[in-house]
RNA sequence: GCCCCGUUCGUCUAGCGGCCCAGGACGCUGGCCUCUCACGCCGGAAGCACGGGUUCGAAUCCCGUACGGGGUACCA
């Protein structure tokens, strides 16, 4: 059997972590078996769908490389992928089932249902079955009313039970389980039929999803018996429940929380595939003793049964500490080539770069490279090699504290000094301010390099100082010692 | 209320009856390296929710309890 998955996610709102983890294990599912992978967009929800959030969760999953065989943009042999096209289908599927008697109208209110269960004492919520047989004279009068019904289906009798990929066997009576609606009265299909309709003409093979839908998985099973009955289903999937993302406070990671914003990781300057590994271990572990991974030995590795079934809260900190170490195992080349469109946007560079700009972040790129955690620490990192004289500014905060009286004494002596340097390298530079500061001012080398440092920097924290002068220039450098002195 | 799921260091996890007086990672912390910041390296504190079983032996299996989460819609 070849393994078919999917992600179907609503296009309402910014794309949420949680949807990219649960679109990761259907991926890295897919690829291990070397299955299919299907996207899906649910659209049902005319009012809430928007073009802006489809856009998002397809940049988002474009810039994650989580790519998918079939849906937009790639088309496929089950298409249309929108469910917003696909009215016919539930449609027909709504008309056989219902000449099957599988499903059948309620014409109840919701205030009548609500009173018959206080008169009963049932503890069982939701619907009660009033309509499950009624006469024709019944369902005249109601009709005579003015009432349109609800289709719901009619769950059977006794227990439903799956083995569940992630939490094994999961039993429901289905005396707790109540008869729903597929249908709403004005006739809009709704999510209970959309979805596994779907699922059943896309030949989905496994589902994986979020842990909010394990108790709708008994009333799926018994659409999917009739499905299967009607031959619109080949099988029934089997079914994974994956556990939540939790965010503060042992809440489920809300939209309203910041942290819940996948593409907000790509603007701090994540790595995708940084993102992608510390996703993956919330709930999920490649080996005892390693969690940074690449996504190709995350697919050779995989299996849904591995999965631990328990909440994971989401930990920022951990997060950026996987993305560091990812930083560590790029080349310098593929640093500079994910650094640069964040230089570019934040104006250090222009867009496109100049060769000047280019060479010398070649050079200035060793610098940094082992000391940012994410991409956008280049644009503080290196934003004063590339600044122009006249730009230049230094930190008021570290000005104070550094080009105080005693500061801008050892920057003077540093200037005069380095006037009368032959050789404008960053050995000499070293050796030179060594000699003028450490040993003949008697400086500790922090007290001595502090204040030079924010002259030439602008700021307390740069990349290595004599490196930096030696790419910034005698002339510049000289300058901003100078200009440091008032 | 009722149904379902879950419970190993602060956090993410390894563990699927003896290899565990519980291993790794992040964070915290002591130190080394050092021109700042990082990186890197060495060390430390920190956990099997509780109570009963089963067994020669339980973090691992069973049953309760407690706690947390989810569901209970003409939402998805």
């Amino acid at each position: 059997m070849t393994v078919r998955v999917r992600m179907a996610p609503s296009p309402t709102g910014s794309p949420h972590v949680g949807l990219v983890r649960t679109a990761l294990f259907n991926w890295a599912f897919a690829r291990h078996h070397g299955g299919t992978f299907v996207f899906r967009i649910e659209d049902t929800d005319r009012e809430r769908s928007t073009q802006e959030s489809y856009d998002a969760i397809i940049d988002l999953m474009r810039w994650l490389g989580l790519d998918w065989d079939e849906g937009p943009e790639v088309g496929g042999p089950h298409a249309p992928y929108f469910q917003s096209e696909r009215g016919d289908l539930y449609r027909d599927a709504l008309e056989r089932l219902a000449a099957s008697s599988y499903t059948y109208d309620c014409f109840c209110t919701n205030e009548e249902v609500d009173a018959r269960r206080k008169d009963s004492g049932s503890k069982v919520m939701g619907y009660d079955g009033f309509c499950r047989e009624l006469s024709a004279e019944q369902r005249a009068a109601f009709e005579a009313e003015g009432r349109k019904p609800v289709v719901r289906f009619r769950m059977p009798d006794g227990s439903i039970t799956w083995h569940d990929l992630v939490r094994g066997e999961v039993t429901f009576e289905t005396r707790f389980v109540p008869d729903y609606a597929l249908c709403r009265a004005n006739g809009d299909p709704l999510y209970t039929l959309v979805n596994p309709v779907d699922d059943a003409y896309m030949e989905i093979t496994h589902v994986l999803r979020g842990e909010d839908l394990l108790s709708s998985t008994p009333r799926q099973l018994a659409l999917y018996d009739a499905l299967v009955e009607l031959g619109i289903a080949k099988q029934t999937p089997e079914f994974g429940h994956l556990p939540y993302v939790m965010g503060e406070g042992n809440k489920k990671l809300s939209k309203r929380d910041p942290e819940a914003h996948a593409l907000a990781y790509r603007e701090q300057g994540f790595l995708p595939e940084g993102l992608l590994n510390y996703l993956a271990l919330l709930g999920w572990a490649i080996a005892a003793d390693r969690d940074v991974f690449s996504m190709e030995e995350m697919v050779a590795a995989f299996d849904i049964a591995d999965v631990n079934p328990n909440p994971a809260r989401f930990d920022i900190k951990k997060a950026e500490a996987i993305n560091a170490s990812h930083m560590r195992l790029l080349s310098l080349d593929e640093m500079t080539d994910r650094v640069l469109p964040y230089l570019k946007s934040a104006g250090v560079v222009s867009d496109p770069v100049t060769d000047a700009d280019a060479r010398l972040l070649e050079l200035a790129m060793p610098l940094v490279a082992e000391r940012i955690n994410k991409l956008t620490e280049s644009v503080d990192m290196l934003g004063f090699l590339f600044v122009s004289e006249d730009d230049f500014v230094v930190d008021p905060a570290d000005a104070e504290k550094f080009l105080d009286d005693d500061g801008r004494a050892v920057v003077r002596r540093a200037l005069e000094r380095l006037s009368g340097l032959d050789e404008w390298s960053s050995a000499a530079i070293q050796e030179a301010l060594q000699a003028e500061l450490v040993e003949a001012m008697g400086l500790k080398p922090r007290n001595a390099f502090g204040p030079v440092r924010v002259a030439i920097s602008g700021r307390r924290v740069s990349p290595p100082l004599f490196e930096s002068m030696e790419l910034l220039g005698r002339d510049r450098s000289l300058a901003r010692l100078q200009s440091a002195l008032g």
